[in-house]
DNA sequence: GGATCGTTCGGGGTTTTTCCCGGATCCGCC
DNA sequence: GGCGGATCCGGGAAAAACCCCGAACGATCC
């Protein structure tokens, strides 16, 4: 009984190179799609055993389309294929439900062996990816929910922002019209709450947080 | 006439499906390369009229491939093929003596054409990179060389990561195994350099510039 | 050999930050 | 009315950061 296979990619001449290889290899190309939505709906209808997914469709909606479809059609499995190294997307990815993962610098006997597993049920992941999708879920089970922020004042906000940009305690009390002793006391107080140490870790901590307004320390 | 072609990509399936697409629309597609060194030793054997070189190869040396090719076959013409977006690297390209420029979602109709007006000496470039190229251009007409970063010796930059992660003189010290005179000597001399004024906006510098090492600053 | 630079160490000073307090007002809530 | 939280102001003290200075050593270049 032949496979039968839709292929998900934005790229044209990558899309149309596949299902030719595939059709060239037994299976049956049943459709292809560009984007996240066609593939959505094509799925829908045509209800494959296999989906090619490309990871980079515009936007990250390669893990959208993933999702939609591990979660409408149970029958069929999505193989992930990714440009390799986008760790994040691919562990995504994993989470919406994609059965396998390849990297494109595969070689079409790769390719062809991966979606005859992947039919199969038999999950599909390059050496790198096993180690890292267990690395994850370690990571989880062990941190299981500290990363809640805790919750600063306004004020404490303010400061913040403000520290973050560099400015003495000094500048930010003229700015906020306060004396600079509330300012150093509205910075030891998101010290204590955020669990840091000093000014640098506070501007790390409102940077990585987009707390900052992203400006040029000096004058530009 | 034909027009001989060689196709350089680390991605089998997209250059064996390139290659016959090409082939299937009259050209001639004489060799093949996974990477920037047998590119440039196939290319120098077989002078293809026209080069289609992947610019992510493994690291970037597809710029490197390509400078090399233009240096040593003033009669090869260059046609780069990126997966879109990476304006640095398209830009090298450029300079490394590119003909054209073609994002990878082309179809191959878009291809073939490009492929052909290589050949015959057009530039080919997309919409959006005509512009880029020539804003590049006016930005480098117009600031001559003020936007280079101030040079800091090797210590000072060791100094500035640790300072980054929000690491006391005294802890730098420690790691470094000097004494914290020293490490404040450092970040007064870096401060200098970078025309900033205290350890957040060299924190802040340093994460621009990708000098921290992206962790967290509480022991995660 | 002399000049320059990077790296190291330190003196001596001011400013800022870090940390612990107490006290005040305002505002919402039980 | 009481209670807690947010905001504000301050004292005091230790640590750290900021700023300028000289000095020594080794390496590199002319």
């Amino acid at each position: 009984m032949t496979i039968s296979v839709m292929v998900v990619d934005d790229h044209p001449i990558w899309r149309d190179g596949v299902a030719r290889d595939l059709g060239e290899h037994g299976f049956d190309v049943r459709a292809t799609a560009a984007d996240a939505d066609a593939a959505i709906r094509i799925a829908r209808a045509v209800r494959p055993d296999v989906v090619l997914m490309d990871l980079n469709l515009d936007g990250s909606s390669g893990v959208r389309a993933t999702q939609s479809i591990t979660g409408e059609l149970p029958e069929t499995r999505v193989l992930v294929l990714s440009a390799s190294g986008e760790h994040d997307d691919v562990l995504e990815a994993v989470k919406a439900g994609a059965s396998g993962y390849l990297v494109k610098s595969a070689s079409v006997t790769e390719l062809v062996d991966a979606v005859r597993r992947t039919a199969a049920g038999d999950p599909v992941f390059t050496a790198g990816l096993a180690g890292l999708v267990l690395g994850e879920y370690r990571r989880m089970a062990s941190a299981p929910a500290d990363d809640q922020a805790p919750r600063l004042t306004e004020r404490e906000t303010d400061v913040l922002r403000l520290v973050a940009k560099g400015l003495t305690a000094r500048q930010i009390a003229d700015r906020l019209v306060i004396s600079h002793r509330t300012v150093e006391n509205h910075v030891q107080s998101t010290l204590r709450k955020l669990q840091l140490h000093n000014r640098v870790e506070l501007a790390r901590y409102a940077i990585e947080h987009g707390l900052d307004d992203g400006e040029d320390p000096d004058g530009g």
